[in-house]
DNA sequence: GGCCCCGTCTGACATTTGTCATGGCTGGTG
DNA sequence: CACCAGCCATGACAAATGTCAGACGGGGCC
């Protein structure tokens, strides 16, 4: 037998890394070198195993698994990435398509299909879960302009207009002009329920 | 050795609960009766199989992990109930406790810990976990009214005044009175930022 | 080059929201 | 009972927000 897949866990609740450490070591070809609890922990446990494939959490402090997959393109291009997640947004699947990931799954799949498909990456493959992607495809592109999505983020946290502004470097109207035009393409009524939908679709 | 204890598993994610289940049942004193992904779905297993302890997952589709507490205690109340989270908010521990749940712990800690803290409620003690404990104290209660709590729950999904006035039968004024007297007590600058603040403390 | 579309940005105006002062009602206390 | 404290409810006024028409500039296209 060729010598067995080396995986990197990261997740931010130990019970479940801990449980699918446990589970993925019954599978003979695979081992799990490393595991981790945080974003930055998962780039170091990766910098210093240099696992075969990465499986990362979508939510974890520090940083979240689009990001960590972005660096570990970059420093460690042989280590294909298979991303986790509780909540499947959209926009998600999008950007951790074009961070080089090669896998997005829901973590409804069963510990088995989870191996099944650490092979599949491993092998040099893709997959993505039919319903994440369907959703993302109906969802479609953010009708967002650059600077609408970037003063949305801004209001997300409930800020006011003038704090907006400020930190936005631009005047009070352009930011409410924006946020209207976000809130209009969004179908939303004000900004608050833009923002909660933006976030709903990912494009946030 | 007596008779194992007899444990139902409630969680959405297949993959939590499969991997769970195979580390549980590792433990020789501890059976894994019976397996649900969604509250009604709990409550079914529960009448059926009548589990010695209830592991929970906080949040589930059809109702939450406090929900079918409640039922339990009226329909089961030999059935020990262990709530399990990912998101720990204040004031669900508080709700958990006043539905007779015997233990409340975030998803961070060990299967290892788990499979103790099965046994530690099973022999009829109860076991919350210190730093949720500690959030939940420096918390505090709820400072909002009943009106108040209410309409900031209309307002949670960004709906106008107008829209929340309608559906809480209520003038506008006085609906912009609830709101902003809730938004001074929460420290908010605005409403939206309340529901903010009162969802992260679990009082809506 | 000339044209047009689109994104960026702005101030003026209408609408919505937040704040305040006030009054009625209920429940506990001396 | 008389009193006080707290919640519920409202309208009037001030402040923040949303909407609109329009100016400027860059990129694609004929």
């Amino acid at each position: 037998m060729t010598t067995a897949v080396r995986v990197l866990l990261a997740d931010d609740e130990h019970l479940i890394r801990g449980a699918l450490a446990a589970l993925l070591s019954l599978e003979e070809d695979l081992v799990v070198v490393a595991e981790a609890a945080t974003g930055p922990e998962a780039l170091a446990m990766a910098r210093a195993h240099a696992p075969d494939v990465a499986v990362l959490d979508l939510q974890m402090p520090g940083a979240d698994g689009v990001k960590v997959a972005t660096s570990l393109r970059t420093e460690l291009p042989g280590c294909k990435v298979l991303i986790v997640t509780s909540h499947g947004r959209p926009g998600h699947l999008k950007r951790a398509l074009a961070a080089g990931v090669r896998g997005f799954v829901p973590k409804t799949v069963s510990a088995q299909r989870l191996a099944e498909l650490i092979r599949t990456v491993h092998a040099g493959n893709r997959y993505v879960d039919p319903e994440l992607a369907a959703d993302a495809i109906s969802a479609g592109d953010s009708p967002l302009t650059a600077r609408e999505a970037e003063v949305l983020e801004h209001a997300a946290d409930g800020a006011p207009v003038a704090e907006i502004a400020e930190r936005a470097a631009l005047a009070e109207g352009t930011v409410r002009n924006y946020l209207s035009s976000a809130a209009t393409k969004l179908g939303a009524e004000n900004r608050h329920a833009a923002v909660r939908l933006a976030r709903e679709r990912g494009w946030v």
